[in-house]
DNA sequence: CATATTTCTGAAATCGTTCTCATAAAATAA
DNA sequence: TTATTTTATGAGAACGATTTCAGAAATATG
C-alpha cells in the first residue's frame, strides 16, 4: 500500500539500490542525485519500512528487558521504574527501541525470552536481576546472545557484562551509620534470598555487626517480599518488634519495604525515628515523600539502568570489546528516619 | 546462520511452504507429515524468525505505548506503572508485544510515533493521555492508524476508541465526601490544565461546591505538576495554607501529588487529618503506604490499561468493530487522611 | 591521445516467511 | 471404468529493504 523504495526509484529514474544508498547517506552517491531523490521521497511521502531492513540486516535495533516477576510485581516498585528511565534514556540517545517481556510467571518470562532471542526480535537483552536457579542467563550464555545483567553474576563473572552496586559494602555502610548513632540492637529486613542483592546486603549487615562486636538476634533478621502481600510484611515487622530484645535500628533493603515497615510500626505505635531508626535502600521518590522522609542509601538506579543499556549497545556495536562489570557507587542520603540512640527508647516500650 | 524453514524443508523432503503450513498448524497438511516435520524442526533446533513473517504478514503483533513526558516523568508516577501493568497483562494473554517510546520532549516523542507508524514497527498504539495541542492523536487519525487513548478525547469522540473514568463525577464525589464531613473551606490541587483529566476534575470539584452553595477562594485552586520539582509543589501548598481563609479539606488529583502535599504540610506543622483532610486520586500503592494512609478515589488504573490494550487488540482483529468509549468506574477508598470538620481546627492555627 | 583510475549507478541476489495457484494422488460418485 | 471431487503438497512470487559485483562515465596520468 504505502510507497516503497521502488516507487521512489521509478519516479526518480534511478535504481532501488540508489535510493537505498541515499537513505543511508552513502558517500558513494553524488550530492546532486541525493538531493533529487530526497526531494522525491518527500513529495511521495516515503518512509522507510523498518521490517525490510531488519530482515536483511539481521538487526532490529531494539533491546529486550527482562524483569523479575515481570510487569506484575516489578512495576510496583519505583526502583524498577527508575532503572527503566535510565535504560530508556540511553536507548533513546543511541536510537534503540525497547521491548518488554510481558510474562508473569518464571516460566512464561523464560518463554518470552526464547521468543525474543530465537525469533530475532531483539539484538540484545538486559536482565534486571540476578537470581539463583534462574534459567534466563544460562540460556543466553549458551546461545551466545548479547546481554547484560543488572546485579551480581552468580557465575561466569568475566564471561558477560554486569552492572551492579557494591551491595555488601553499601549495606555495611548503612549498618555502620546506625551503629555510629549508637544503636546496638540491630534488625535487618531484606528480600528473597534467592536474589544476589538480598544475599549481599545481608552479608554487609552481618559484617558490620561483627566488626563492631555486635551480635544479632536471629529473630531480628527477616525478609519480606514484593510478592507477599503488604499484610504479610506487616506481620513480620510486628513479630520482630515484639521480640524481647527488639531492635532500635533497622536496615531495610528497599524503600518500598521501608514504607511497609513504617506503616506496620505506625499501627503498633512505634515511632520513627524516636523509637526506632530505619534506613532504606535505593533512594526512590517514595523515600523523599515518606513521612517521615526516609534516610536511605542511594543506589543510583537511574545510572544502573543507563549504564546497562549503554554497555549493551556498545557490545552490540563492538562485540570484541572486553566484557566487564561496572560498579555504580552508593551513598547514604540522610533524611529524618534515623536518630541517635537514647537510653530512654526501651523504657518507652514498657507502657 | 540459524536454521531456516528451508533447511527444515530440505531435511524433511518437503517444500518450504509445507513447513510454513506446519508452523501455522494448517488443516491442509496431513497429520503424518505434520508430525514428521515437527520432529525434524525439534531435531534441528528450528525456531521461527519473526521478521520474515512480519514482512509478508504486514503485522508485527506488537503495540506501541506513548507516554506523556515519556519515560522521564511518567515512570515517576506509580499511576502509569499501574496502567502499564494492565496493558502488559492484556498483551500477554493475547500474545502481543510491547514497544515503548523513549523520547522525552514532546517533539522527540512525536518523532518516535512517526517512526513507529511509518516504519510499521507496531500494529497499533496506546496513547496514555489526552491533551490540548497534542500532535500525536491528530497524526494517528490522519493516517488512519489504529489507536486508543486513555483519557477523554478532545474531539472526534466517536471516531476512535478511548478508555477513561468519569472524572468530573469522580471529583464531584470526592469533593462531596469532604463536604459531607462538614468541610466548608475547600481547596483543590490539580495538575496541568492542558490535560483533560485535570480540567474534568477541576470541573467536578467546582460543581460539587456550587451544588452545596460553597464558594471557593480563588487562591485555593492551584496546580502542581510532575515536571515541576517537588520543592515548587511544596511552595504552592504552603502559600495556599497561609492564605487567610485556608482550606480544611483538600482535593488532590493524584496520590503522588498527595504525598508532596503531605510532605509540605508536615514542614509547616499542619497535621493530616487533624488540621486538614485530604483526598487523593488513583489509589496507587503509595496511597496505601503513606503516613497517614491516604484516602483516595480509586480510578482503577490497572483496568484502564487492560481495557485499552484489550480494546486495541480487538480493533486490530476486527477493524469493523464499532469504536467506542469505555468508562471505568471509580470509587472512594477510605483511609486515614480525612476526618470530620471540627470547629477547633482554625483556632489551632492561631498559635 | 591512450590508458589507468576513480566516481557514480544499476542489476540481481538475498534475508526468512507466507500465500496463491497449480497439480498429483487419492477418494468418491456415476 | 471413467469422471468428478477432495486432499495433500509443491513451485514460485511476493513482502521491502540491503549489498555485492560489475560496468559506464568522468577524471587523472603518462
Amino acid at each position: 500500500m504505502s510507497v516503497t523504495i521502488k516507487d521512489v526509484a521509478k519516479k526518480a529514474n534511478v535504481a532501488p539500490s540508489t535510493v537505498s544508498r541515499v537513505l543511508s547517506d552513502s558517500p558513494r552517491i553524488s550530492e546532486t542525485t541525493k538531493k533529487r531523490v530526497r526531494k522525491i521521497m518527500e513529495e511521495m511521502g516515503y518512509h522507510l519500512n523498518i521490517n525490510g531492513r531488519v530482515l536483511v540486516r539481521q538487526s532490529t535495533q531494539t533491546i529486550g528487558i527482562v524483569m523479575k516477576d515481570s510487569a506484575t510485581h516489578s512495576f510496583e516498585n519505583p526502583f524498577f521504574s527508575e532503572i527503566l528511565k535510565g535504560i530508556s534514556e540511553a536507548c533513546h540517545t543511541r536510537d534503540y527501541n525497547l521491548n518488554l517481556t510481558t510474562g508473569e510467571s518464571e516460566e512464561t518470562i523464560f518463554q518470552d525470552v526464547v521468543k525474543m532471542v530465537q525469533g530475532k526480535r531483539v539484538d540484545g537483552i538486559i536482565v534486571l536481576y540476578s537470581k539463583k536457579d534462574d534459567k534466563v542467563v544460562p540460556y543466553l550464555m549458551e546461545h551466545d546472545f548479547p546481554f547484560v545483567v543488572v546485579g551480581k553474576p552468580l557465575f561466569g563473572a568475566n564471561k558477560f557484562m554486569y552492572v551492579d552496586n557494591d551491595n555488601v559494602e553499601a549495606a555495611r555502610e548503612a549498618t555502620n551509620y546506625l551503629i555510629e548513632y549508637g544503636h546496638k540492637d540491630l534488625g535487618f529486613i531484606g528480600g528473597d534470598l534467592k536474589f544476589e542483592v538480598a544475599k549481599d546486603r545481608l552479608q554487609g549487615f552481618k559484617l558490620a555487626a561483627e566488626q563492631h562486636g555486635i551480635d544479632i538476634q536471629p529473630e531480628s533478621v527477616q525478609s519480606i517480599d514484593l510478592s507477599d502481600s503488604v499484610e504479610n510484611g506487616k506481620e513480620v515487622v510486628k513479630k520482630m518488634m515484639n521480640s524481647p530484645r527488639r531492635p532500635t535500628g533497622l536496615v531495610i533493603t528497599d524503600d518500598y519495604n521501608g514504607l511497609t515497615v513504617m506503616a506496620a510500626l505506625q499501627e503498633i505505635q512505634i515511632k520513627v525515628p524516636d523509637d526506632v531508626s530505619i534506613i532504606g535502600f535505593n533512594n526512590t521518590m517514595i523515600a523523599k515523600l515518606a513521612n517521615p522522609p526516609l534516610t536511605t542509601v542511594d543506589t543510583n538506579p537511574y545510572q544502573l539502568g543507563y549504564e546497562a543499556s549503554d554497555g549493551l549497545i556498545n557490545i552490540l556495536h563492538t562485540p570484541e570489546m572486553v566484557k566487564r562489570g561496572v560498579i555504580i557507587p552508593t551513598s547514604i542520603v540522610e533524611r529524618d528516619s534515623c536518630k541517635p540512640y537514647s537510653p530512654g527508647i526501651k523504657e518507652l516500650d514498657a507502657n
